[in-house]
DNA sequence: GAAGATAGTATCGCCGCGATACAATATGTC
DNA sequence: GACATATTGTATCGCGGCGATACTATCTTC
């Protein structure tokens, strides 16, 4: 079953990053799943910065994410702006306060310290970390949360990108955010 | 910071891998935490199976593993063993009914699945995994949770294995399991 | 318009989690 | 050998993450 040790490695690795997560969130009273949260919303696009689209990133249920966010409101860590177009739509914005944070915490200092260890193998490691967790994503029946370079429905006219599912002009360096609606190109 | 991709993967595969973990286990009770810990259990070697050990590999209080492991034993999925000749200590054996259940959700059927796409870069993610793994628990002064293949205390003389810290002989196959007092060799 | 789908919140009960305190045994020092 | 110290394990408390359920408001579809 050397199979297995993958996944040995990865359930290992996730188990420090959190006791880690929680360490260092200790001092402002934050949870290993706010910190989470926090992160993907800072590298997700505007069709992705809502309730729903944080709970299906980190697999949780819509319930319990929105009593996350609101702790983190509560916080000064988030700042709500309501939908010009679907009144039922909240975006969610991480405060110059929740960036710092990030900038300091996520990836921890001990992760930085360790990724310098994996030297030339940093990229064959990035490599196969995507393709299993696309491949996992699939296997669940999961959104992807791809960046919108890879998506099928980005369209690249004149130097100007626009996405195809919504027919919104898309801003360069938004390409590179996640994505709720992200579908693999073919 | 191109380097943050590799913690954003862990990330996202750590989150997903506990949603499905909390999914599998529900209809038995069981929480992502018992499962690990059961999984742990089954690969620890003797001197490695016991709640201190538990904790240390998954970053928690013995405080809390210790009330963890009542509720697996209620539960049929574990067996205590007074050590022989230190009272403090007990070693914990995963029951038949423990075996099984791991066998059937640890991994996930999806993660078993989502494995085969990986293909011929499975060896470079699984050496990339393990260096990162490594430098991680030095950057946090963690202890490294080795087999005993890898530890700089075995010895190897006329075919068979002895713990050099302890003295005591070792099975061939119990030199594959994890180590409380793994220490790399040079 | 009416029916169904979707985004979000409120409330409940369960239980993981760290902190603290404690008991029991082992080890080390004089 | 006696005493201080370290180590293993458990019990208890309070906080808060988590899913389930129920609900409101809004959008979409026919």
């Amino acid at each position: 079953m050397a199979e297995d040790r993958v996944f040995d490695l990865i359930e290992r690795i996730g188990a420090l990053l959190r006791s880690e997560l929680r360490r260092l969130g200790a001092p402002q009273g934050l949870e290993p799943v706010h910190l989470q949260a926090l992160a993907y919303l800072a590298r997700a696009n505007r069709y992705s910065d809502t309730p729903i689209a944080v709970a299906e990133f980190l697999g949780l249920t819509k319930g319990n994410v929105s009593q996350r966010l609101i702790a983190l409101e509560k916080a000064g860590l988030l700042r709500r702006r309501h939908d010009r177009d679907d009144a039922r739509v909240v975006h969610l914005v991480p405060t110059a306060k929740a960036q710092a944070l990030l900038g300091a915490l996520s990836p921890p200092p001990a992760w930085r310290t360790a990724m310098t260890a994996t030297g030339d193998r940093r990229e064959d490691l990035e490599a196969g970390l995507t393709v299993l967790l696309s491949a996992l994503q699939s296997a669940n029946g999961r959104r992807t949360f791809g960046q919108c370079r890879s998506c099928r429905f980005l369209q690249h006219k004149d130097g100007a990108f626009t996405c195809g599912l919504t027919r919104d002009p898309l801003e360069p360096d938004h390409t590179l955010r996640l994505c709720r609606e992200h579908e693999p190109a073919a």
